[in-house]
DNA sequence: CCCGTGACGACAT
DNA sequence: TATGTCGCCACGG
């Protein structure tokens, strides 16, 4: 439990504004771990047991696509996302561009 | 200790 | 532009 890298991800992830949405590799790269951007998403699926929950439901893809609502369930994900805010069409992030939160640009560590 | 797997990403064709 | 393949690293068995 006490792993730190999976515990740095899910700190990340909660970082993550309402009506924001960020990719598994923008976490990955601010990690320091930019080409293991599978582990994040490895760590969101072991995120159900991480507390605070984490908002997985804002991360998705590089293409803004809700890859993780496979494993949310049904169009879950995507209701949770409209219901902050962020326009979501065919499982697909709409101006995902500018919905896109970089930690790396917006904690411009 | 070795092998397979995976909520991705970049590059090559 | 679309499709295919490789790489990446951590975790489980």
């Amino acid at each position: 439990m006490d792993d730190n890298f999976f515990e740095r991800v899910y700190e990340v992830a909660r970082l993550i504004p309402v009506g924001r949405v960020t990719s598994y590799g923008a976490i990955a790269a601010f990690l320091g771990t930019k080409g293991s951007s599978r582990m994040v998403g490895y760590a969101m699926q072991a995120c159900g047991k991480a507390l605070p929950p984490v908002p997985a439901h804002r991360v998705v893809n590089r293409q803004g696509l809700l890859t993780a609502k496979f494993h949310f369930g049904g169009n879950l994900m995507e209701e949770l996302l409209k219901s902050e805010g962020v326009e979501v069409v065919d499982d697909q992030v709409q101006d995902f561009k500018s919905l896109f939160w970089d930690p790396s640009v917006e904690l411009a560590l």
